[in-house]
DNA sequence: AGCACGCCGACT
DNA sequence: GTCGGCGTGCTC
C-alpha cells in the first residue's frame, strides 16, 4: 500500500504529495500524521496522509512512524487545507497548521549520538564549541538530547554552526522525534527565596559589573514573585541572570500554568428575547434563508444599539433546533466579555470558546468538544472559522468590517472568504453583521450577492448623539494653541458638573512613544530595523516593535543634548486638562499606564467604577465596553487617519469616527460628541458627524470604481525579503519582468493585471532583512493564481534568489 | 530550504 | 596526497 503524504519540510516550490510505502503492520487513514524520511539525508519529517492507495512500492521509502491513532483532519478539513493552499500560496502543511489549534502539534525532540568514528580525539578543532559538544556527549555515554546540549553552547547560532560541522564530519548522528506537548502552557515564575534584608545586603555588595543581578534583586524585593519573562522585561536582564540568582539561592524558580482565559460570567438573566418589528423581519428572512437548500450569505446592517445580538441569539437557537451547530466569530475576544456572558446565559455548556490566547491544552479540549459534537455553539476569533463543527448551519461574522479577520502571517487568509467557502460547501448560512459595513460587503449586498437586512431603529428608541465639528485652524487663529478647543473645554467642564464622564480620543495608531533629542531632534533607531525605538517608561527602556531588540534608555543624545519622551500626546492632553481644571482626576490609557498588571479592562473598569471625569486614550478606547455614564466624547485630530496612502483610509476613518461617536450616551441621558479637525469640510468627517453611512457609501464606492480597488479589483502585494538589499531588488525586478512577459503570452491575454514596483515596504528593513514589494492591480481569479503560483515556484528555484524569500498578500491592510 | 555529491585550491 | 570550500541538483 502506498500513502500520498504532504511533508512539513517542503517549501512552496516543492510542495506536492510525496508517495511512501506503508509497512505491512501499519494501517493509515487520510488525515493522520506520520513521521517520514525526507531528502537525501533522510531527515525525519512530519507529514500528513492525504490518501492511501494500492500499488507496488518500487524504490519508495517507507513511512517511519504513525503519530496519530485517529485522524486529526477530517476529509472535509483536508479539502479546506487544499483550498487554503491554492488560494493563499502556502504549503499544504502551513494550511494544516492554521486549521489545527496549537495544542495538537508535536514538539520536536532531537537526539544526538556519537558515531563510531572517534578520529576527532586528539585533533585540534577550529571550532571550540564543537569540541565542547563532543566532550559533553562523551561524558553522557555518547548520547544527549538537543535541549540539554543547547545549554552547553547557549548561543543558538553558534550551536547550529558547531552541530552542522560535527554532522558534516559524521562524528555525530542526529534523529528527530515528535513528542506530544505536555498540554498545558506553562511559564517560569521566580519567587524571592531569602529574606528581603539578606537579599538587599547581597545586592549592595555586588560590583558594578553585576548591576543586572542587583536590578533583578531589587525588583524581586519589591514584588516578591514574578514571571521570568516579566522580570526580564522590566530590568532588561537576560534569563541567564535570573537563573544564576536561583543557583545562588536568592530566587526560587517554578513552573506555573499560564491562565489568560478569564472565566465567563454568565449574564444573570436569560429572559426570552422579544424582537421589535425590524428585528423580527430580519430574523424571519434569515431563518427562511437558512432553511433553503443553498442558504448563501447575508448582511445584517444594524446601526449601533439596534440589537443585532438579539437577532444572532434567536438565529443560533433556531439553528440548534435543526440539530446543526452555529459559529459566531468576533474581531477580538477580550473586547466581548458581555457577548460571551450573554451566550453562556442562553446556551450554557453548549458554548465553546476558541481563540489564540487560550493555553494550548485548553484549546485542545475545546476543539475536541466541538468535533465530538458536545459543544454546538462556537465563539471565537479569526481562527475559529476552522472549528471542526460536524454540520454547521450558521456562520456569523460580527463587526464584519474589522481588519482582524484578515491574517497577517502565512497563510494570509481572510476569515470572511473561508467562511463563504465553508458556507457553500456545508450549506450553511453565512451572516455578516455590522453597524458600518465594509464597502465591499455593502456592495455585494446591493448587487444581490448577500441578502441585505437593515436595522435602523436604536434599541430603546434613543436618538443618536449630537455631533459638533470644530475647526482647529480657526482655533489657532483665535490664539488657542492647546490641543483642546474652547468648545471642548467648556463641554468637559459641564459634563463634569453634571457628574457624567468624558472620553477623549486621540486618533493615533497604536500608543507608542519615542525619545527625541531636544537639540538635534533625532530619535534612536533600532540597529536591526528601519524603525524608531519605542520608549517604555515602565522599565526605562527603548524597545523595537518589529524584532524585539531592547536597550537601556539613555538620558543624553550622542550630540550631548537632553533626551525627552514624545508620544501619542495623551500626556500632553492630560497636562492641559490639569492646568485647566486644577483638581480634576484624569485617567489615561497608553503604554505608560497599560501593563500586564493594569490591563485595558482594569483601566476601563476603574474609570467606570470610580467615576473619574475624563479618560484619555488612543484607538484602543474606541472599542469595547458600554460605559453608560459617558455622555461626552471628544475626538482630537479626526482627519489624521485620512492621510495614509491606503485605499481604505476613508473607510477606516469613517468607521472609527462613527464608532467613537456611538460611545456617547449609552445610558439614559443623550450623549454628545465633539470632533476636532484641521479639515472640517472633508466629506468623510461631515458624513461621519451626521452618521450618514449611505452617503458615505455612495461616495466611497464611486472612488473605488475609479481606482479599481476592491470590490472592483484586487490589490496584491508580492513582498520580497532578504539580507542582501541588491539581491532583493534584483529578485523583485526579475519577478516583475517575468510576470509581464507571461502576461503577453497568448494564453494569458485575458488576465487583466498591471505590476508596479519594486518599491520599499513601509518598514524597509526588519531584523537586517530588507523588504521590497510589487503591487499588482488585478482581478484575482483562478488563471492569475495559477500563473502567480508558477512564478513563485520558478522564483524559488532560481539560484540567483538564494536567501531571498517571497510572499503574497491579497488586499492586505498594511 | 537542507543536504549530499563533486570539483578545485591550500596546506601537510 | 588530503582537507575543506563552495557550486549544483534533488527531494517520494
Amino acid at each position: 500500500m502506498i500513502a500520498k503524504i504532504a511533508v512539513s519540510a517542503a517549501n512552496f516550490a516543492i510542495d506536492k504529495p510525496y508517495s511512501y510505502f506503508i509497512p505491512n503492520e501499519m494501517t493509515l487513514t487520510p488525515g493522520m500524521r506520520v513521521q517520514v524520511p525526507f531528502g537525501r539525508g533522510n531527515r525525519n519529517t512530519q507529514g500528513i496522509v492525504l490518501s492511501v492507495e494500492e500499488g507496488a512500492h518500487d524504490g519508495l521509502k517507507p513511512v517511519a512512524v504513525r503519530l496519530d491513532e485517529i485522524p486529526v483532519l477530517s476529509d472535509y478539513q483536508l479539502r479546506m487545507a487544499a483550498f487554503l493552499r491554492e488560494r493563499y500560496f502556502c504549503t499544504f502543511f502551513d494550511a494544516a497548521r492554521a486549521i489545527l489549534p496549537a495544542g495538537f502539534w508535536f514538539q520536536t525532540k532531537e537526539t544526538y549520538t556519537l558515531t563510531g568514528d572517534m578520529s576527532w580525539q586528539g585533533k585540534i578543532l577550529r571550532n571550540p564549541h564543537a569540541l565542547a559538544l563532543l566532550t559533553v556527549l562523551q561524558e553522557r555515554g555518547g548520547e544527549a538530547d538537543g535541549q540539554s546540549l543547547r545549554k552547553v553552547v547557549a548561543d543558538e547560532e553558534a550551536f547550529e554552526k558547531a552541530m552542522r560541522y560535527l554532522l558534516s564530519k559524521k562524528w555525530v548522528h542526529t534523529e528527530t522525534d515528535f513528542i506530544r506537548r505536555t498540554g498545558e502552557k506553562t511559564q517560569t515564575v521566580a519567587t524571592l527565596a531569602s529574606s528581603v534584608e539578606e537579599t538587599m545586603a547581597y545586592a549592595s555588595t555586588r560590583p558594578k559589573s553585576s548591576s543586572m543581578q542587583k536590578a533583578v534583586l531589587e525588583l524581586m524585593c519589591c514584588v516578591g514573585s514574578a514571571a521570568t519573562k516579566e522580570i526580564c522585561y522590566y530590568t532588561g536582564a537576560s534569563a541567564a541572570t535570573v537563573k544564576r540568582l536561583a543557583q545562588l539561592g536568592y530566587l526560587e524558580l517554578s513552573q506555573k500554568p499560564v491562565l489568560r482565559c478569564r472565566e465567563i460570567r454568565p449574564a444573570s438573566d436569560a429572559k426570552p428575547i422579544i424582537l421589535n418589528t425590524q428585528q423580527q423581519t430580519a430574523f424571519d428572512g434569515l431563518q427562511r434563508q437558512m432553511q433553503q437548500e443553498n442558504p448563501g450569505s447575508a448582511l445584517l446592517y444594524g446601526v449601533t444599539g439596534s440589537g443585532k445580538t438579539a437577532v444572532y441569539i434567536c438565529l443560533i437557537t433556531h439553528c440548534l433546533e435543526q440539530n446543526r451547530q452555529a459559529m459566531l466569530l468576533v474581531p477580538e475576544i477580550a473586547l466581548t466579555p458581555q457577548l460571551l456572558g450573554l451566550l453562556s446565559a442562553y446556551f450554557g455548556e453548549r458554548v465553546a470558546v476558541l481563540h489564540s490566547s487560550l493555553p494550548a491544552g485548553e484549546r485542545y479540549d475545546q476543539w475536541r468538544r466541538v468535533s465530538r459534537g458536545d459543544a454546538t455553539v462556537v465563539v471565537g476569533t479569526r481562527s475559529a472559522v476552522f472549528a471542526p463543527c460536524p454540520n454547521p448551519g450558521l456562520i456569523i461574522l460580527d463587526e464584519e468590517q474589522e481588519h482582524s479577520y484578515k491574517s497577517e502571517s502565512a497563510p494570509r487568509y481572510d476569515a470572511k472568504e473561508v467562511a463563504m467557502w465553508r458556507g457553500v460547501k456545508e450549506k450553511a448560512l453565512v451572516l455578516f453583521g455590522s453597524a458600518t459595513p465594509s464597502v465591499e460587503a455593502m456592495y455585494h449586498a446591493r448587487q444581490g450577492h448577500h441578502r441585505l437586512y437593515t436595522l435602523s431603529q436604536r434599541y430603546n428608541g434613543k436618538t443618536l448623539p449630537r455631533v459638533e465639528i470644530i475647526d482647529m485652524r480657526q482655533e489657532l487663529e483665535n490664539g488657542n494653541e492647546l490641543s483642546l478647543s474652547y468648545t471642548l473645554q467648556d463641554a468637559i467642564g459641564q459634563t463634569r458638573q453634571a457628574k457624567k464622564q468624558t472620553i477623549l480620543f486621540l486618533n493615533r495608531r497604536g500608543n507608542s512613544r519615542a525619545l527625541v533629542c531636544v537639540d538635534c531632534r533625532q530619535a534612536p533607531e533600532c540597529p536591526r530595523c528601519s524603525a524608531r525605538l519605542t520608549y517604555h517608561s515602565a522599565n526605562e527602556r527603548l524597545m523595537c516593535h518589529y524584532c524585539g531588540y531592547s536597550q537601556k534608555a539613555s538620558l543624553h543624545c550622542k550630540c550631548g543634548g537632553r533626551m525627552k519622551p514624545i508620544g501619542t500626546g495623551t500626556q500632553k492632553v492630560q497636562q492641559e486638562l490639569q492646568s485647566l481644571f486644577a483638581d480634576m482626576d484624569v485617567a489615561r490609557m497608553d503604554t505608560d499606564t497599560v501593563s500586564p498588571v493594569n490591563t485595558h479592562e482594569q483601566i476601563l473598569d476603574k474609570f467606570s467604577r470610580e467615576g473619574i471625569p475624563v479618560l484619555i486614550g488612543t484607538q484602543m478606547v474606541a472599542k469595547g465596553l458600554n460605559l453608560p455614564n459617558v455622555t461626552l466624547v471628544g475626538v482630537l485630530d479626526a482627519d489624521l487617519s485620512l492621510y495614509t496612502d491606503s485605499y481604505r483610509a476613508a473607510e477606516t476613518t469613517f468607521n472609527m469616527l462613527t464608532q467613537v461617536v456611538g460611545r456617547a450616551g449609552r445610558g439614559d441621558i443623550d450623549g454628545s460628541a465633539i470632533i476636532q479637525t484641521m479639515a472640517p469640510a472633508h466629506r468623510v468627517i461631515t458624513l461621519a458627524a451626521k452618521q450618514d453611512y449611505d452617503s458615505f457609501y455612495d461616495m466611497e464606492i464611486h472612488m473605488r470604481q475609479i481606482q479599481q480597488c476592491p470590490p472592483f479589483g484586487d490589490l496584491v502585494n508580492v513582498s520580497f525579503t532578504g539580507q542582501n538589499e541588491g539581491q532583493v531588488i534584483r529578485g523583485a525586478t526579475k519577478f516583475r519582468d517575468s510576470l509581464k512577459h507571461c502576461l503577453q503570452q497568448p494564453a494569458y491575454t485575458q488576465i487583466q493585471c498591471t505590476a508596479l514596483g519594486p518599491a520599499p515596504c513601509s518598514v524597509p528593513k526588519i531584523n537586517y532583512h530588507y523588504r521590497y514589494r510589487l503591487t499588482l492591480r488585478c482581478k484575482m481569479e483562478k488563471q492569475l493564481r495559477t500563473l502567480l503560483a508558477h512564478l513563485l515556484r520558478q522564483f524559488a528555484q532560481d539560484r540567483a534568489n538564494r536567501g531571498v524569500s517571497v510572499f503574497v498578500d491579497i488586499n492586505g491592510y498594511d
